[in-house]
This record gives C-alpha cells, structure tokens and sequence, in this order.
DNA sequence: ATACTTGTAGTCAATATTACTATAAGTAAC
DNA sequence: GTTACTTATAGTAATATTGACTACAAGTAT
C-alpha cells in the first residue's frame, strides 16, 4: 500500500503524523490445505482500484519501522505475537508511479486457523490466495512477494521457523508437506521422520489424527526449549 | 551518516534533488593481517563533530537505493564492481537525535589491497578499524555494524563470498583464517583443506607464496564457474 | 647438521545420508 | 469378515561425510 493510492482516506489533521515517502508492506503468510497462501488485500481507491496487492500502511512519526509493522498486522489480522522479520527496503525509483516513496518490506507467518478475515477488513476487500497463483500484483509487489519467499525458504533450513504455519498439534506428514511446499522437491517419508525425530524437538503427544480414512498418524508439539538450544549452536534443516 | 550532520555542506541547490528522511550507511569489510577490519569515517562538522561512523551519504531523487549505494561506495573508495548487499532499514524513531530519518543499511566486501584510502577522503578522516576493537559509534551505527557482521556469518557458510575479501591469489591457510576470523571459531587445518578441495571450487596455480619464512605454500585462485553451479544446488560451507 | 615451522597426505572410527524394503494399523468396498 | 487400499512407522545396507588425529615433506633459522 503506497502513500498515495489511499490518501483520501486519511483525514487532513493526521497527515502530520505519518511519514510521507516511507511506507511498510508485508507478506503475510499461511498454510492451508497443504499449499502455501498469501495474504493480499484488493485497493478501493486511488490508481491501483480493484486490483489485489500487499497489505501495508504508513508509519507513525513516534513509531519505529519494526512496531509499525507490528501494528498493522494487528489492525489487519487483529492476531499479535505472529513471526515477524523484514525483509528490506524497496526503493527503485519508479516503484511506485507518483511520488518517490520507499517500502520497508516484512513478511509473517501466522496459523490461519488462528486468523478471522473479519476481523480487520470485510471479506470482500482481503483474501488468501496460494501463493504458486499469484500474478500481477500492483506496483513491485510481486517482487517483494518473491523475495519474501525466498527468504522464506532460506530461513527454513536453518531454524524451525516453519511451526509458525502450522497448528498447535502436526502430524509429522504435515510437517513434511510443509517443507515440501516451501523448499520446492520431494522427499522421503521415512529419511524425513528420522531425521527430524534425532533432532529432538517434537514432544511427541498421547493423541493420535482423527478423522482420516486411513490409519490415524501421532500428534505432535513443537519443543520450543530444544529450539533455543539449537538456535545458538547453530544447526542444519537441509533435508 | 545522517541528513542534519553534514547539511550545511550541501549547496541549497542541491537540497531539492536528495530525499530528506532516508539515509544510506555502508558497513564496508575489509581482511588484513589475519583480521576483519571496517572502514570509518569521522564526522567533521554538526552534533557527531569528532566522532567515527559508518561512511554513508543520501539517496537522490531519481535514483534507486541499491544504485544509491553503489554510488557512495565508488566515491568514497574509487572502486566499483564490489560485492554489495542490503542489510536492511533501521527506524527507531529515536536513532539520529534531531530529527526523524530512517536509514538502509549496506554491507560489502572490498579486496583492501584494490583500495587506495587517499582515493576519496583524506587519511584524516576515513581509516580502517579491526571490527573486534570498534566501539562507540555514533547513532546506531553500531548495530548496523553488529547486523552486518551477523550477516556475513551467514553468508559464508552458504556461499563462498570470502572470496572478495582476499587478493586474487591465496593460500589455503589464508582462507581458513578468514573463516576462522569471521565465524569466531578455531578450525583443523587437514580437514579444512580436504572439505574445501573437493568442491573443486579453487584452481591451483603453479606459483607458491614468496618471503615467507617457511616452507612455501601453494596459491590458488577462486574458480567462478564452480561457484555458479554450485550456487544453483544449493551447498554448505560448515567446517 | 639440527631444530623449528608450516604445508600436505593419509588414517580410522563415528556419524550421517540416501535409497530403499518391510510391516503395521487403520479405513472402505465387496 | 475378507480383501484391497492407504498411510504410518520400523528397519537395513551401501555410501559419504566428519572429526580427531598421525606422519611426513619442504622449507627457514641457527
């Protein structure tokens, strides 16, 4: 969302609160029926009307980047506490078509089960799309959305940043396709169970799947104590 | 740098084609004498008078960051053609003391054997500063510098980047003690040379090391095509 | 000639990876 | 209830990688 393509919106009186050539966009994240989603919103108004972009918004002049970002997740999504990172500025000249103004990109994940479409925005104006279908974003927003994806993946190997998308309790099939998704290639059932269950951070759970047509899989939480350990030693999620 | 720091150097006529609230700050990497080293400025006039900072400078109006950057970083070491990376915006509404400017930060690589200091500034007030001695910058600089080498720590265990910061031919020892220094750990000498020559990633040259006090080591040179198929199978760099 | 320093080669056990096969535990159809 | 089907989970075996070493080569300095 750039600074222009709303501004009617924006009462005269707290124009002076924002900064004007700086805007935040993010790349919202989710994971649904085994596809990865995204989450844009359709513009009412201004040169990019009815066309599908990233949400964003502008920063308070007494606000930080980070805690805008924040901010309007919150006001979007109405979920706080999500996954948060920027990703960097976006500032080619022309990115946006009439003024010069800067983006500072961030991209979240969040558990859609978690998440109320109407809590911010009505659904007619928000939506999630899978991400491998989207196309023609405004302004340079499909680039963001690309890089965002593939910090995404980078991130994915190397911290276990992938439970943010997933629900409480997983299957470790879930958690496989999840990877599968995000990484692009296939991998091997058994090699993938092995290798994260040495890792030792699943606890696994008494409870089992329900309601699928085949035998049910075991539950399991992701162990947020191991994690810390391996954050500082360092580790690998190549699979 | 900041906007108000230096503004009085900027003929009036110059002020409209510059963006106002937006910075660029370069953390620029060197490697000499077996160290990571940084090159500062000192700031000459405004409220950091005295102080050392990263070298950065502001954004014109027609012109992208990422040129803005490169920019910058041709007139104040001479060179172009480095390795050049954004690190991300820093925002804290509270990080330059007089007004609100957010800053993109940088982070390259320079051979400093390419560089000539006298090139831009004076020796006066741009030199190089070992990283680990480096402290009390002005604003946050700091903290880019901090995010900058938390950056290149990543970086080089995933792609062999360590090449911009050596001259053209090297010693096996002497890569390894780049490694060493940028990751912060000791490494074996055998297994570091064996892990590293079989990614067929360095062509040996018939030429040995000179005026060494020992037996003469052999040098290599970095092989680009190698590093080009690697990069698109994605690899490790861990010892 | 000897000590000393660094370069380079090689060894070997432990561990990890890869590509599988096999079996268990359920559901659904007949 | 027996059979087919699906997914879960266990196991296996060849191969590659890692990590901690030893050994020796090739120089310099005394």
């Amino acid at each position: 969302m750039d600074a222009q393509s709303t501004s009617m919106q924006i009462p005269e009186d707290e124009k002076s609160v924002i900064l004007d050539s700086i805007t935040i966009d993010c790349v919202i994240f989710g994971f649904k029926n085994e596809e990865l989603e995204v989450l844009l919103v359709k513009h009412k108004e201004g040169i990019s009307k009815n066309k599908w972009g990233l949400p964003g918004g502008w920063i308070y002049e007494n606000e930080g980047i980070d805690d805008a970002a924040n901010r309007l997740l919150l006001e979007l999504t109405g979920i706080k506490d999500v996954y948060l990172e920027q990703l960097r500025a976006f500032g080619a000249p022309d990115r946006f078509p009439l003024s010069r103004v800067i983006t500072v990109g961030y991209y979240a994940l969040i558990k859609e089960e978690d998440y109320d479409l109407k809590a911010g925005y009505t659904a007619a104006e928000v939506a999630w799309f899978k991400v491998s279908e989207v196309k023609d974003l405004i302004y340079d927003h499909q680039q963001i959305l690309e890089i965002g994806q593939k910090r995404l993946r980078r991130r994915i190997k190397q911290e276990p940043i992938g439970f943010n998308l997933l629900p409480e309790k997983f299957t470790l099939l879930q958690l496989m396709h999840l990877y599968e998704q995000i990484l692009g290639y296939e991998m091997d059932k058994p090699n993938f169970r092995r290798k994260i269950l040495k890792m030792d951070l699943l606890t696994p759970l008494a409870e089992k799947q329900k309601d699928v047509s085949h035998r049910a899989a075991k539950l399991y939480r992701f162990n947020p104590e191991t994690y810390k350990k391996l954050l500082e030693k360092g580790f690998n999620f190549e699979f």
